[in-house]
RNA sequence: GGGCCCAUAGCUUAGCAUGGUUGGAGCACCCGGCUGAUAACCGGGAGGUCACCGGUCCGAAUCCGGUUGGGCCCA
């Protein structure tokens, strides 16, 4: 693995700790495993918890998902928005009960067992042995239970996951019992005789809410049903379901409609049917009728009564049998409608509507179908046996063949299914137990009236209008794995209800603790108490939704134990999909009027459904699912949690957008780095926020910190009142919005110079008071959302409480306040927007001053704030003054010019009109205009006096020279661009500022860490830096600044500014290192040790040298202190390593224009910070050292023709050993080492005999960086090294490619060329050629996108036998990412290379890039080829 | 067929209860900048028949009616 991007392990430490430095950037999934480390370590969850306890109490149910599998997105959302909720009443105060529940029972589980045992009916199930089948399902649940258990847990979502409320549980199935007790007291439990939906598949009926929609197609037949005693007159019926004809008995029509007698002709045939008559176009259409007449007209009523034969009475004998007054007869109807024929085909036993009518026209249920869906013996011989919907070819055959069928299509329609199973659903009649919901509609409506739904319409318009459409609910199952029904019934038709397991006990067959499942329960019988007879228990078991219904008493154990009941119930809020509608939402109303006649929530948030990118339900089988774990796993709970938050409204549906989740990593990223900006000012003054309160600061405040308190005190009543309404995304949003524009892109950047200042200083301690308390807002009212960041930043600002989850909800502070200034505040920023754009348009960066900004307000109100904030916006803009006009008025530094008008002129003054006009432009407009404005203005012209009216001219203004105005919502700016000297002044020193700082970046000097800069420059800079040199010295945390002709120091870079080249060495003073040493010496403070520092002990060497006295004399410091001190350095410790002396002649790099050749870069004594891989020559023990010296040297000093003294500029020049110099060149080692060429010449010649007669190099060869100059193509490239090629178009490189390719190495070409032209020009044949590009395209890269080009280049080393890769276009990346990053891949790339036998080849164009990152590009590299 | 919800830039969305300058953001795209928060970050640009049709009004993304498409719940 190439681990560029690996982020070093984490050392953190929660707890309260004082304020601390952060040096890890954000990576979420690190952080979020320590944080629940700490959680689990220290019982955070466990001490909210009790932190609330004497709390009021908020019940809250959770609505228990199906344990089937693992959870999807959908389930992530429900279970997240719950947290957030209960975290947030949490903070509130409240007491709340989060006890989360499973569903264990039924079919889905029973399905998922029949699949594991590869079984498939219910006779097999019982052949298997029920008790072992009910034992599986057990089992199933109690797995699933356990895994998504951890899958809500790894979400963060804090539940009591120790004692979740399982509806198997004996006490839950006792709650269960108890509530249909309270029914069947009421009476409104019943068992009937009823038509309801089934499936064929799970031989079980089914409830309303248990039936899935979605298109099917099906036969669609018109049936014709011969008329008695009327030859060849027909009714025409209509139906898709062909199986249910054999159980027709009658027909239906509606009283009202109109119906025609009509002769109707196809070719040879001609027949009487009868229909609605406004159907009769139609069936023309569909069934390709020749002629039609109608015969007669009449209405429904007229035919009712009317008589006719069932067309397969000779298959099914029942039909030749039945008798009675309305079989097979025309029977009126209300509910007939004017679809189809009109005429409606009745089958008593297949449909619930054709049994109410049957019911009512006295004709038997008949339901020849038996539970598997097949045609009982009643069906005869023909169809006996088989499957209904497989007969449906079967019966329209001999529909046809008794000549009953008029015409056979097919539809497509919505059509029901088991919502388990999926297979389509049958009616059919059976004896089923009901609960008689329509006996108690009102109360259901009434109840639902008094529940505060969010949002208001899905309680008002969509709840109510399922209740209002409610049915009887069938409740009994004929299946294994459910709560069983508590029913026992006798032969006599006695039955007893069971309402708790202690009634159980008196039952026969009672074993203390037994499974109170089928089939164990099956086993116990009653003794009738009306005939003594033995009742058996009724096989059914109950509906799930049931089960689930009874939740918010059940998992509180009523009615067993009654105080947890009182303390709780009822349910303060719950939370579900859209789709409870007709669920839980429905089934808890339900068993909360029968029992306790009212419902037992009140409220509801119902959410959405979590939909594909596409805006599709998500389906396993689809394998369009996503599965929220490993999203959380890799970009972090937080990330995904802040994500489904604030993407939606919750109620609305949630496309799903896996890129949405990567934006609130970056949100969070953002938060982070606030985070870690401060945190750093803070701990480096030991700041502690409890020491200072906002009111002993008030003083001290400037108007932005006015302005961002204010800012956050609004936020805190924007989020409250959102979270209270459950608008969770505008709160989540709100939050956000403060974070990333408030605080990060705002705040921090106007106090970020404050934050600079040393010492005691009440203005920075405002600052970081304000941040503090900003950041802290932010935090606690993000914590709900993001647990673990909001967590770990807590615990790290010294927040008052263990965990930021026990703190109080903030509440805002009205007087804190302040909307005019926050309206000035956006007002400036609108304004820096302007001065941004403007300055980018002129290209003047941001590090130039301007001169001045002039703007004209448009009301009193905006001048007053803008003047209010004026630091603010001047600081920000770096603008050096501000000017106001006068509102209502003009700038007065407008230039007015006159427009004289020819044509008006000249009607007037013909001769004088091209006179008149000089005339005019040479007066000052001001004038003009003054006199215009009084009506004219006369002009003296050959002694004559014209008037010139306010037609002759115009007036335009013009800005003056080098000014640029821009418009804003509130008036207009003018900036003023002109540049002076005192200006360019500053100017550059920022320039220079900015340059040192990257320096010190490059040399991975500590913030704290003092350097001394000293500068080679022309006289003009010269002249500029010494005004601004007090400034440079401050921001660079430099003790000095000197102007010199050869500058020395670690680092030295010549830099070009604005046409000026600069030659900038900076040295670091190691005073972070001696104050630490100081501060580590006994009785020392950091006080003492800067005491010590300022009195000019500025590093070990001055400690070690001072004399007791020296020291004992530095003010603040003591004799016992001067003693700690000196005996530290003189007790036989050893002193700390002796500074390393910069080289003799320190040479600076050239500037990228700079003209050729390069020279090898001199290695600063303090160099940065070297990767292990190329880490100079490990420091050897001091013994071997001088050893290796002694000898080397020594070889050098007896070279013949070289003087002691060039050997000695060699060895410090770094060729410590013959391997180092055995390559090198000979204006390389001229360059580098400064001695003259025949010096130069001898030690070469040298090197190279001797490296002829000596030994095979080391196993690892590590030469020191030498430059091949020379003709490329002659050199081979070799293994196991990386190589730079400075050119200005990459020919050599391409060349040097090519030619190893051609020895039959793999290649492997990055480019930022066109690839297509680069193929064309080289012959690359099968090479693969990788595009850096933002365009994307297959075989592309982007530029951002290292860890693709990281990765990709990581499998192309590391296959067999390695390879070359070309890697052209270094600057693109450059440009385009962070240098050190590029750097970082490439000190990867350069190990894969070494390890991997292969060869890296770079090219650059070198006047692309800044000197200094030439220079550490040479040093990642063997050998830099100059081309 | 009925009830409820939804439709705004390529994608995700704000604005709509109370009609009113030029319809805001984020992502993606293009161009640039920054480099003591930096494996970050910032600015600019381009991109909209506000689903469609009609109405009310001086004025409609917003109010009203209808149509189309999508989601959920039913028939």
């Amino acid at each position: 693995m190439l681990n560029i991007f690996k982020i070093p392990a984490s050392n953190m430490a929660y707890g309260r700790v004082l304020m601390r430095q952060v040096d890890e950037n954000y990576s979420p999934v690190q952080l979020e495993k320590d944080i629940k480390a700490f959680w689990e370590k220290n019982r955070i969850y466990e001490k909210t918890r009790k932190a609330r306890e004497s709390g009021k109490p908020y019940y809250f149910v959770d609505g228990p998902p199906y344990t089937t599998g693992s959870i999807h997105v959908g389930t992530a959302w429900n279970k997240i928005l719950k947290d957030t909720v209960v975290r947030y009443r949490r903070m509130q105060g409240l007491r709340v009960r989060d006890q989360p529940g499973f569903d264990m029972h039924g079919l889905p589980i029973e399905v998922k067992v029949e699949q594991a045992l590869g079984i498939k009916t219910k006779r097999e199930i019982e052949d298997h042995g029920i008790d072992k089948f009910v034992s599986t399902c057990r089992e199933f649940a109690l797995k699933f239970k356990a895994k998504m258990t951890e899958e809500f847990r790894s979400l963060g979502v804090w539940m009591d996951w120790d004692a979740p409320y399982l509806t198997v549980d004996p006490s839950y199935i006792a709650s269960v019992w108890w509530t249909l007790k309270q029914a069947h007291d009421k009476n409104l439990l019943l068992m009937d005789h009823r038509v309801l939906p089934w499936c064929p598949r799970c031989e079980t009926a089914l409830a309303e809410a248990e039936i899935e929609y979605w298109d099917e197609t099906d036969p669609s037949i018109y049936v014709k049903l011969p008329i008695e005693g009327e030859p060849n007159s027909y009714l025409l019926i209509w139906t898709t379901t062909p199986w249910t004809i054999p159980g027709n008995l009658a027909a239906a029509v509606h009283p009202e409609f109109t119906y025609v007698v009509a002769r109707v002709s196809r070719g040879t045939i001609e027949e009487n049917l009868i229909l609605l008559e406004e159907k009769l176009e139609e069936l023309r259409a569909v069934a390709g009728i020749e002629d039609m007449t109608v015969l007669e007209t009449a209405k429904g009523s007229e035919l009712v009564g009317m008589k006719y034969r069932h067309p397969l009475e000779d298959l099914v004998p029942y039909q030749k049998e039945v008798g009675g007054a309305h079989v097979h007869s025309v029977l009126s109807a209300d509910s007939v409608t004017n679809e189809s024929t009109g005429i409606v085909h009745i089958a008593p036993g297949h449909g619930p509507e054709d049994y109410e009518i049957g019911k009512r026209h006295g004709l038997e249920a008949f339901s020849p179908v038996d539970e598997r869906g097949c045609y009982t013996d009643e069906a005869g011989p023909k169809y006996a046996g088989r499957n209904v919907r497989e007969a449906n070819p079967v019966v329209s055959k001999d529909l046809v063949e008794h000549g009953a069928m008029f015409h056979e299509a097919t539809v497509t329609h919505r059509y029901g299914h088991c919502w388990r199973c999926k297979k389509p659903i049958i009616y059919r009649i059976t004896d089923q137990w009901f609960l008689k919901v329509t006996q108690f509609k009102d109360d259901l409506i009434a109840a639902n009236d008094q529940v505060r739904w969010y949002p208001d319409w899905a309680g008002s318009s969509r709840e109510k209008d399922w209740i209002e459409n409610a049915r009887d609910w069938c409740i009994s199952r004929q299946r294994y794995w459910g709560t069983p029904l508590p029913i026992w019934r006798c032969e006599c038709g006695n039955f007893r209800l069971v309402s708790s397991i202690d009634e159980l006990r008196s039952a026969k067959g009672y074993v203390e603790g037994m499974d109170v499942h089928r089939p164990w329960i099956d086993r116990l019988t009653f003794e009738c108490d009306k005939c003594r007879k033995t009742m058996k228990r009724v096989p059914d078991v109950l509906d799930v939704w049931f089960d689930a219904g009874v939740c918010s008493w059940a998992s509180l154990g009523y009615p067993a134990r009654k105080e947890e009941f009182e303390a709780w119930w009822p349910s303060k809020w719950i939370t579900e999909a859209h789709d409870q509608t007709r669920g839980w939402f429905y089934s808890q109303l339900v068993t909360g009027v029968l029992a306790f006649r009212r419902s037992p929530y009140e409220s509801v948030l119902m959410h959405g459904w979590a939909l594909t990118p596409e805006g599709q339900a998500m389906s396993k089988s689809d394998g369009t699912a996503m599965d929220p774990v490993s999203i959380a796993n890799t970009s972090g709970a937080d990330s995904l949690r802040l994500y489904l938050l604030k993407a939606n409204a919750p109620w609305d549906d949630l496309s799903f957008q896996p890129e949405g989740v990567k934006a609130a990593n970056r949100t969070l990223n953002i938060l982070w780095n606030v985070y870690k900006f401060a945190t750093l000012y803070m701990s480096i003054d030991k700041f502690d926020p409890a020491s200072v309160n906002l009111g002993g600061l008030t003083e001290h405040l400037r108007p932005e910190d006015r302005w961002m308190l204010s800012r956050t005190e609004s936020l805190k009543a924007k989020v409250s009142e959102a979270m209270e309404k459950f608008e969770l995304h505008t709160a989540a949003r709100a939050l956000e919005n403060f974070v990333v524009e408030d605080l990060s892109r705002w705040y921090v950047k106007l106090v970020r110079d404050r934050l600079w200042k040393e010492g005691e200083d009440m203005d920075k301690f405002a600052a970081f008071k304000v941040l503090h308390e900003s950041l802290t807002a932010s935090i606690t009212m993000m914590a709900p959302m993001a647990p673990y960041v909001t967590e770990a930043i807590h615990s790290n600002l010294g927040g008052k409480e263990e965990s930021v989850h026990m703190m109080d909800w903030p509440s805002s502070d009205p007087r804190a306040i302040d909307e005019k200034l926050e309206e000035g505040m956006a007002v400036v920023r609108e304004i820096s927007e302007l001065v941004a754009r403007v300055r980018q348009e002129s290209n003047i960066n941001l590090r130039w001053p301007l001169k001045r900004i002039v703007i004209k307000a448009q009301s009193e109100i905006v001048k007053d704030s803008i003047l209010t904030l004026r630091d603010s916006l001047l600081s920000q803009n770096n603008i050096k003054d501000l000017q106001m006009v006068a509102v209502g008025e003009e700038w007065d530094e407008m230039m007015l010019s006159v427009v004289p008008n020819p044509n008006a002129i000249g009607k007037v003054y013909r001769q004088w009109s091209s006179k008149i006009a000089v005339l005019l432009k040479n007066r000052p407009a001001k004038v003009i205009k003054a006199g215009i404005d009084k009506g004219e203005y006369s002009l003296g012209i050959e002694g004559q006096l014209v008037k010139i009216l306010p037609n002759m001219v115009s007036f335009a203004s013009t800005l003056p020279p080098e000014v640029v105005s821009a418009e804003f919502s509130k008036g207009i700016i003018y900036l003023d661009l002109e540049q002076t000297p005192t200006l360019e002044a500053e100017g550059f020193s920022r320039e220079v500022i900015r340059r040192v700082q990257q320096m010190r970046k490059d040399m991975k000097l500590n913030v704290e860490e003092f350097i001394g800069i000293e500068v080679e420059c022309s006289k003009r800079v010269d002249g500029f830096l010494d005004v601004w040199k007090d400034r440079i010295v401050r921001e660079t945390r430099a003790t000095k600044l000197d102007i010199v002709d050869q500058p020395k120091g670690d680092y030295i870079v010549e830099w070009n500014v604005e046409s000026e080249s600069l030659i900038i060495a900076v040295s670091s003073k190691k005073t972070k290192k001696v104050l630490e040493d100081m501060s580590g010496m006994p009785g020392m403070t950091g006080e003492k040790a800067r005491r010590l520092y300022e009195a000019g002990y500025t590093t070990p060497e001055h400690l070690s040298a001072a004399t007791l006295e020296d020291l004992a004399a530095v003010a603040g410091i003591t004799r016992l202190d001067a003693k700690g001190i000196y005996d530290h350095y003189h007790k036989g410790e050893a002193p700390p390593a002796p500074p390393a002396t910069a080289p003799a002649t320190p040479k600076p790099q050239p500037a990228p224009a700079a003209p050729e050749p390069a020279p090898v870069p001199t290695a600063p004594v303090q160099a940065p910070e070297q990767p292990p891989a190329k880490a100079p020559e490990p420091a050897p023990a001091p013994e071997p050292q001088k050893k290796a010296e002694g000898t080397f040297i020594e070889i050098l000093r007896g070279i013949e023709g070289l003087d002691p003294g060039a050997a000695e500029a060699v060895y410090e020049a770094g060729y410590q050993s013959p391997q180092s110099l055995k390559n090198s060149s000979l204006a390389d080692l001229m360059r580098s080492t400064g001695i003259a060429e025949p010096a130069a010449t001898v030690l070469i010649e040298h090197f190279r005999e001797e490296a002829a007669l000596a030994a095979p190099p080391p196993a690892v060869p590590r030469p020191v960086k030498a430059e091949v100059v020379g003709a490329p193509q002659v050199r081979e490239l070799e293994r196991s090294f990386s190589y730079l090629v400075e050119e200005d178009k990459p020919e050599a490189s391409y060349n040097l490619f090519i030619n190893t390719l051609s020895k039959g190495m793999k290649g492997y070409c990055i480019t930022r060329n066109y690839p297509a032209k680069i193929r064309s020009k080289f012959d690359l044949s099968d090479t693969p050629v990788i595009w850096l590009s933002n365009v994307g395209r297959e075989n592309t890269i982007r530029p951002k996108d290292l860890e693709k080009l990281s990765l990709t280049l990581e499998q192309f080393l590391s296959q067999e036998g390695g390879g070359i890769v070309l890697l052209d276009g270094l600057e693109y990346l450059i440009t385009n990412n962070n240098f050190i990053t590029v750097l970082r891949l490439i000190q990867s790339l350069r190990d894969q290379v070494a390890i991997n036998q292969s060869i890296l080849l770079m090219a650059v164009n070198r006047s692309t890039l800044e000197s200094h990152q030439l220079n550490l590009l040479e040093r990642e590299v063997d050998y830099t080829i100059t081309a």
